[in-house]
RNA sequence: GGAGCUGUGGCCGAGAGGCUGAAGGCGGCGGUUUGCUAAACCGUUAUACGAUUUAAAGUCGUAUCGAGGGUUCGAAUCCCUCCGGCUCCGCCA
């Protein structure tokens, strides 16, 4: 959400930056903006007088009514007996337009960072070269994630479209518990080495909370909606971005870190045919999320920190991948700036995204409206909001199996999860 | 599913048609005292929009007591609808 205040003050930068994300009529939505808020205060200035002059008769009646002057108080009624109709209309305008203008800012993505990278979609995105990690492994032939799961027999989709459809996957056998330990192993690290708080939230939330974070109002069609008005979650960071909605903290409370493992769902609407076999795009799929809710001056290197405990990851598990920093065309609503982690993938020869790390500076904050108390100052500011995923867990078992399969069709267990999997070093049939 | 209660500032909590942006307490901020800390004491303490001003400060006006609507010259207070929260009963992991 964008402050109205700073549209009015820097209309220019404001355009400058959504243009930038690649809307071509910012310029005239900004002036838009303007001469709705234009209208809106100019409204206000008539109403704020009838209503001034309504509340000065009605001071006037009181004290004619106590001093039993009835004469004076009829003849002061009859006097704003108009001003009522008038205040009214005014009223019901106002709303309306606030509304609108309401209606509208909620709907703007956030503005770029002034050193995310300028593009207009994922071809323009920019390693950050610093970051990247490992090398692709020397695998003759190398099979994709499905065909192995499924020779290994422990990866049905045939039977999960049977229960539920396209897009569903059911593991079994060493891979469930696979998809358990990596769970495990994730949030290990995270609590134990970079002070994230566990917590376990809730997967279905209310229209609020989709507000919060900028899922609503705009991408309902990417959600699953119950029938009794609940949303479920597409990523953990609802939730616990969500946890301090309408909170005022204090600043020595900041930085709050909070990590989660949860399912995940997404209707993928509009992604038919994208990714139709194996488990890279599923309905519903695991997810270990971090979240950070900091102080406004923090939040850069927060979001440095972040990705680094995503990385570190990826790292323990042996997993030759590169930092991308998202261009402007290709960030999400919510981010002014993005990193996403690419996994190699020896069985597709390619880098697929395996984690996102943004930085939303206090554009949940103020759609939450969820401040803090800066030490020293006396005004209170909107938090900064951070999440990024690590990592999804659907994935990065496609990318341990992609990277770690044997001649044989086994595939060996990186060394940082045996002891998740029982002391095994190898999945076989 | 049935029955009832409740929503006031940063927090707790009073107010039950006009003098209420709202008592009191806690917290926050500034200060006095103190070797330091604590305690005590004093002061201060919401936001938005507008007017005034070269600007800031200040002053004034308007709105805001969950949200919207209604009654009234006048609503935190009365009425209606909606949304949250809580309790009890039933069912259930």
């Amino acid at each position: 959400m964008h402050d109205i205040r700073a549209i009015r003050e820097q209309p220019a930068q404001f355009a400058a930056g959504l243009s930038r994300r690649g809307m071509g009529e910012a310029q005239a939505l900004s002036e838009d903006i303007l001469t709705r808020d234009k209208a809106l205060r100019s409204l206000q200035q008539r109403l704020q007088e009838a209503q001034a002059r309504r509340n000065d008769a009605a001071r006037q009646i009181g004290a004619a009514k106590a001093q039993k002057d009835e004469g004076r108080a009829a003849a002061l009624m009859g006097e704003v007996a108009g001003l009522r109709e008038e205040i009214q209309k005014g009223e019901e305008e106002e709303r309306a337009l606030k509304l609108e203008v309401e209606e509208i800012l909620a709907a703007i993505p956030n503005l770029p960072a002034g050193d995310a990278p300028d593009g207009a979609d994922e071809n323009d995105n920019v390693e950050v070269v610093a970051r990247r990690f490992g090398a692709s492994p020397q695998i003759d032939k190398p099979l994709e994630h499905f065909a192995l799961g499924e020779a290994l027999e422990q990866m049905d989709f045939a039977r999960a479209a049977k229960i539920s459809g396209a897009r569903f996957v059911i593991l079994s056998g060493a891979l469930a518990r696979l998809e358990r330990a990596l769970g495990a192993f994730m949030l290990d690290i995270h609590t134990r080495e970079f002070g994230y708080r566990e917590v376990s939230p809730p997967l279905l939330v209310r229209d609020g909370a989709m507000f919060g974070t900028g899922q609503l109002p705009k991408f309902h069609e990417d959600l699953f909606h119950t029938t009794s008005g609940y949303w479920l979650i597409p990523t953990a960071e609802v939730s616990l971005t969500n946890y301090v909605n309408d909170e005022i903290l204090d600043e020595a409370d900041l930085p709050l870190r909070m990590t989660a493992w949860t399912p995940c769902f997404r209707a993928e609407a509009g992604s038919a045919g994208k990714d139709t076999h194996g488990l890279i795009r599923m309905h519903q799929f695991s997810k270990v999320e971090l979240v950070s809710i900091v102080a406004a001056e923090s939040s850069d290197a927060e979001h440095e920190r972040m990705t680094d405990c995503a990385q570190e990851v990826l790292k323990r598990l042996g997993l030759h991948h590169r930092v991308m920093a998202l261009c402007t065309g290709d960030m999400g609503f919510a981010a002014k700036k993005t990193y996403d982690i690419e996994v190699w993938l020896p069985g597709q020869n390619r880098f697929r995204e395996i984690s996102s790390c943004s930085n939303c500076g206090d554009f949940q904050g103020r759609r939450m409206n969820a401040r803090y108390r800066p030490k020293g100052e006396k005004n209170l500011k909107f938090v900064h909001t951070l999440n990024g995923s690590a990592l999804a867990i659907g994935r990065t078992l496609v990318a341990i199996l992609e990277n770690y399969q044997q001649t044989d069709g086994s595939i060996l267990i990186p060394e940082a999860l045996r002891p998740y999997m029982n002391g095994d070093e190898k999945i076989t049939k």
